[in-house]
DNA sequence: AGCACGCCGACT
DNA sequence: GTCGGCGTGCTC
């Protein structure tokens, strides 16, 4: 009980770098008022100047010869500051989802590298240009060589920048200090705010909401004035208009003196979606994107915390923006995979946006039109509020959807990857003058190389994957782009039947222009977008009809609104089906529900054609049906039955090494120690399901093996036990320095 | 960011 | 000797 308590502090933030933290004694009489986040004052240096720190961890045992120990002065009470704030829940992440402290901090705060650029920093000579030659030939007889080098520079130029006298001229920090003090020389410090969203002339337009979307809103924004926080889910179809909701309930917000998240999926991030935020918010709204650089991202940091902002929308990662009074986050198309970190810590956006939200008194809003299972779930089950637009904002009709059996297809002899009702629409919509998209589902299989004698399948060296074939002749792998030559003959059996699997966006494109010569073709996916505006230069091509029909994988399914798009057609629907972790069906019936809800969203009714090898599979059925009720049923069924989420919970091990016998030892050593930990406590009645140790299914990659455990169990907080014993003996083990371990909760990609 | 330590050349 | 300029490394 009377054990001494030390705290792990970092010093000064944002102008210290995350690395380093130093321990300190805490003092008995502020025992309890110390915690995690918490601004405490310290002695510091020889000198022990007192400055601020932030504790990030606590302790009972001591880490460095104790004549080095200091103890801390005092509990900086009361001050709500976000950066306390911020690691706090950066603890929540390190132990929700696996991590070290130093990695969820850095999710959490932006780091030091990116301050220096954005403090422009620069030294100017305060003297007229006699004092300066006076003072040099001073320094010149003196032979204060660093101080001659120096103002010879100033003198030709007066201002420089601080970096480059310190690299260039090779001049310290003492030097200039010196001169400082003297009088010589000033240091600058100027602060320059980039905006990125570029000031546009903004058009007045007034939103009215349907009756749907106003009922929506107005029940959000009386639980909101009434003091009430939860989570809300909104479950709209297609098109019936989400985002006006989400406006609504953000101007009440931010009329309320209290600021608003927005997170959305990267790649919806689109200039439209951009600018009807701006429109109606002006230049209260910021926006984060992966296009910006560490610096600009560091500018939008700052402008929220000095309260510049209210609104700042962006990805996974604006969740850390550090508002001090935030009263709402919306989550846009919560289904979506991107929300999931998949760097270490592994953690799921909505869970933390929850947490966040209960950390600081907001609301959260989660949008979609197909819901993740686990958030449906828990809306069923009344931990969030559910709300339903079942219909869409414009009056706008619903598509009609046909299903296309492909095998049928075969059967009477036709070779073209488009059926004969599909090709029949296409002309008649051509003929129309009005547009096509059409959606490849290639997500895994696509153009991998097999041998049709031998069935040998062509795979990267480095990693455990099959290659992709390119136009360009080449294989590459998406791991790790290595390249090489397709052979002429299979490698195995020599047979020159080795060819191409699966349908590409190319081959689709091939096959259109063979049999639509007439019809103008935009293709996007990975190698029409790489440039750096690609991806919204074919999506504007496409609005202004440009084109006639637009060829993509998923990536055009992504909420864009093509008025004049009266015929989607899916390709291959069941490739994604087979993809070999628990959310396959998930993914697919997400996937058609998208994309058939592209159709139709102007005045003339939609059409869909779902061509598909699996024409009785539920997920396909569902979603043609637009029934997402019925696909929850049957896929809870089946998560039910194999212990899946949301119906359980899983904890995946992942241990990588470069060795693959240290990998191999590494993991049965964590298989040992958590079975035995785990048979000790089920003497109760819990129930642990372990798969493994084993291969994981990549099972090398970058020469780098990966080895695997999954445990499975009903209450999240068991695993986490689990995860926080293991993390314990891998530092305690000396067995650990070669290999790395990543724990992942729940995840959304196999492994 | 500040402080001290150690090295080096110049001056008494 | 010793003083001031200068660079470097550490801070629990």
């Amino acid at each position: 009980m009377e054990e001494i308590l030390y705290a792990d502090i970092i010093v000064d933030i944002s102008s210290e770098n995350l690395d380093r933290t130093y321990q300190y004694a805490v003092p008995d009489d502020i025992r309890e008022k110390v915690f995690i986040g918490s601004l405490v004052l310290i002695p510091f240096g020889r000198g022990n100047r007192v400055i601020k720190g932030y504790v990030v961890g606590l302790s009972n045992t001591l880490k460095i010869p104790e004549e080095f120990l200091k103890t801390i002065n005092e509990v900086v009470e009361g001050a709500l500051l976000i950066e306390s704030q911020l690691i706090h829940l950066a603890y929540w992440i390190k132990e929700n989802f696996g991590a070290t402290m130093n990695d969820a901090l850095k999710t959490v705060i932006p780091i030091k590298q990116s301050v220096k650029q954005k403090e422009k920093k620069k030294i100017r000579l305060i003297l007229d240009s006699d004092e300066a030659t006076d003072k040099l030939s001073e320094y010149q007889r003196k032979n204060n060589t660093a101080r001659v080098r120096l103002l010879q520079e100033l003198i030709n130029e007066n201002t420089i920048d601080y970096d480059l006298v310190i690299q260039k001229l090779n001049i310290s920090r003492s030097t200039i200090n010196g001169l400082v003090e003297q009088g010589i020389i000033e240091v600058l410090t100027k602060t320059v705010y980039r905006n990125p969203v570029e000031k546009k002339q903004i058009k007045e337009y007034q939103i009215v909401l349907n009756d749907c979307q106003k009922s929506i809103a107005d029940h959000f924004i009386n639980d909101y004035f009434n003091g009430i926080r939860k989570t809300y889910l909104i479950h709209g179809v297609t098109g019936s208009g989400k985002t006006e909701v989400y406006m609504e309930m953000i101007a009440n917000v931010i009329a309320n003196k209290k600021q608003v998240i927005m997170l959305i999926p990267e790649i919806a991030l689109t200039y439209q979606t951009v600018m009807r935020f701006y429109n109606r918010f002006s230049d209260r709204i910021s926006i984060m994107n992966s296009r910006l650089s560490k610096g600009e991202r560091y500018d939008q940091y700052l402008r929220a915390k000095n309260g510049e902002i209210d609104i700042m929308i962006g990805p996974r990662s604006a969740l850390f923006t550090p508002f001090s009074n935030l009263g709402l986050i919306i989550i846009d198309e919560e289904h979506e995979g991107s929300y999931k970190s998949e760097t270490t810590p592994k953690y799921h956006a909505r869970e933390v946006a929850i947490k966040r939200a209960e950390m600081t008194g907001a609301s959260v809003v989660l949008g979609s039109a197909t819901p993740s299972l686990e958030a449906y779930y828990k809306a069923i089950k009344g931990e969030y509020h559910l709300y339903t637009l079942t219909s869409r904002a414009n009056n706008s009709l619903l598509p009609e959807v046909s299903i296309v059996d492909l095998r049928e297809e075969l059967k009477n002899r036709n070779k073209s990857i488009f059926s004969t009702s599909l090709r029949e629409k296409m002309q008649d919509r051509l003929d129309k003058r009005q547009q096509i998209m059409l959606f490849i589902n290639r997500r895994g299989y696509a153009g991998f190389v097999s041998c049709r004698s031998c069935g040998h399948v062509m795979k990267c060296n480095h990693c455990d994957v099959s290659l992709t074939y390119h136009t360009s002749g080449k294989l590459v792998c998406h791991y790790c782009n290595h390249e090489e030559v397709m052979p002429k003959v299979c490698p195995v059996c020599g047979s020159k039947y080795i060819a191409t699997f699966g349908t590409g966006t190319q081959k689709v494109e091939e096959f259109v222009r063979k049999e639509f010569p007439r019809a103008r073709t935009l293709r996007m996916d990975t190698d029409t977008t790489s440039t750096k505006d690609g991806h919204e230069k074919i999506l504007t091509a496409f609005a202004n009809h440009e084109a006639d029909i637009l060829i993509g994988t998923q990536m055009i399914v992504k909420g864009h609104d093509f008025p004049k798009v009266t015929l989607v057609g899916i390709i291959a629907a069941d490739l994604s089906l087979y993809a070999n972790d628990y959310r396959a069906s998930e993914r697919t019936f997400q996937l058609l529900t998208q994309a058939a809800g592209r159709a139709g969203r102007g005045s003339e009714k939609g059409e869909v054609v779902i061509q598909t090898y699996n024409p009785e599979h539920y997920s396909i059925i569902a979603a043609s049906e637009n029934d997402y009720e019925g696909f929850y049923q049957k896929e809870m069924l089946y998560r039910s039955a194999m212990k899946y989420p949301p119906a359980s919970n899983i904890l995946v091990i992942l241990v990588s090494s470069k060795a693959e016998n240290k990998a191999e030892l590494c993991i049965n050593l964590l298989s040992g120690v958590m079975r035995e930990k785990v048979n000790r406590e089920d003497e109760e009645e819990s129930q642990y399901t372990i798969i493994g140790p084993t291969n994981a299914s990549l099972s090398k990659a970058n020469d780098i093996y990966r080895k695997i455990i999954y445990l499975k169990h009903e209450n999240y907080d068991k695993l986490k036990d689990v995860k926080n014993y293991l993390e314990g003996y891998i530092n305690f083990s000396e067995h650990f320095k070669l290999c790395s371990v990543q724990f992942d909760f729940n995840p959304m990609s196999s492994y």
